[in-house]
DNA sequence: GTCTATATACCGATAGAC
DNA sequence: GTCTATCGGTATATAGAC
């Protein structure tokens, strides 16, 4: 019952995608042609449009994928009894989710302007979600004490830009390990909310 | 002795770059025609040849000028007594430098990828240098005893990352003032790097 | 589901007139 | 310095055969 090559609808769609991802985050959305992701997958410009209705539901289709992915995650880490193990495991999950995914990071906050407005909102709306969990993190730990935090939205905010900057100079096998980058970063973010056992 | 409008070669320069630093932010280096930009001047696009060689030699040298600027002005910040004056002065540096000029940050920033491969080397090479500064206030910190960093170059990198999150979401007139701004990012520094005074 | 062929439009860059 | 006109090439997306 095995499917011919390259006829196998599931298959193709998965092989579009993948390739699609590597080579927007490569080159950007607009550098890159269907047709060039086509070679990629192994088929024709026009087979592609069996698998997506236009070029701009694909990138809109990889971002959203990549966001549910990230708050599905996010939503399923252990309960922590501080507030520092609730940032400490914050940190340690933000780094390693997104060192895992470099292209989709990368494509989801780089080609945004991309988006037409509909999909912009929807995209938006994801990353905001997601902003949500550090800053409630930091809200919790000022209201108890362990944290200071003049503004918890702001901090949350830099916070991730901080952590997403490792993405673009982490290499394995570099000079530090991943498990020191995410010491590093965990101390950093220590510091910077105040919370006084760092 | 007034030039007839539109042949003041030093004006439609001024113009093509001004259109093409705010075209490609918004819209992405491969996203935006010599046309495009053409009409935002005024002219006709084949007029620009006159005015830059190609479309990547004009990248290329918004990048590079951007830099240059921002080394200059980071090269002339006045000396500082202490380690965390230091610190607090380059954190008001880089945040208001950049926050007036959010396009040629996006740029530097965003469209690496589209530089020619001897383009790309010119320009990473500039952004080093400019690292090197807050490198050098946090290794020196550290030596004096008043920072605790495991890693300046790491710490540098996450810093400067932070900051530059602040050019994706503040708006003039929001909710917090540019003063606010800074003195709210100069704390999360010093946190971060371990300053005791903080 | 994929192919070939194509409609329609735009691209970067250049040549020569003024 | 800018214009008009154009070369050679590529783009997204679709139609119809298989």
């Amino acid at each position: 019952m095995a499917k011919r090559r390259g006829q196998d609808a599931a298959e193709t769609d998965r092989r579009m995608r993948a390739a699609a991802l590597r080579l927007f985050a490569r080159h950007g959305y607009a550098a890159v042609s269907m047709r060039r992701i086509a070679a990629e997958v192994g088929v024709q410009a026009g087979a592609l449009y069996t698998h997506t209705p236009d070029k701009q539901t694909l990138l809109f289709s990889l971002m959203a994928d990549h966001l549910h992915e990230l708050l599905d995650a996010v939503g399923a880490l252990p309960a922590d009894a501080t507030p520092e193990a609730r940032l400490d495991r914050f940190v340690d999950f933000h780094i390693r989710f997104h060192l895992a995914r470099p292209d989709a990071v990368f494509i989801a906050y780089m080609e945004l302007r991309n988006l037409a407005p509909d999909n912009f909102r929807a995209i938006e709306g994801l990353r905001r979600d997601y902003e949500a969990w550090p800053e409630a993190i930091l809200r919790d730990g000022a209201a108890a004490g362990a944290f200071a935090v003049p503004d918890p939205k702001i901090a949350a905010v830099g916070l991730i830009a901080m952590l997403n900057g490792v993405t673009t100079w982490y290499r394995e096998g570099g000079r530090l390990s991943l498990d020191d980058v995410v010491a590093i970063h965990q101390r950093m973010a220590r510091g910077a909310v105040g919370a006084g056992g760092a």
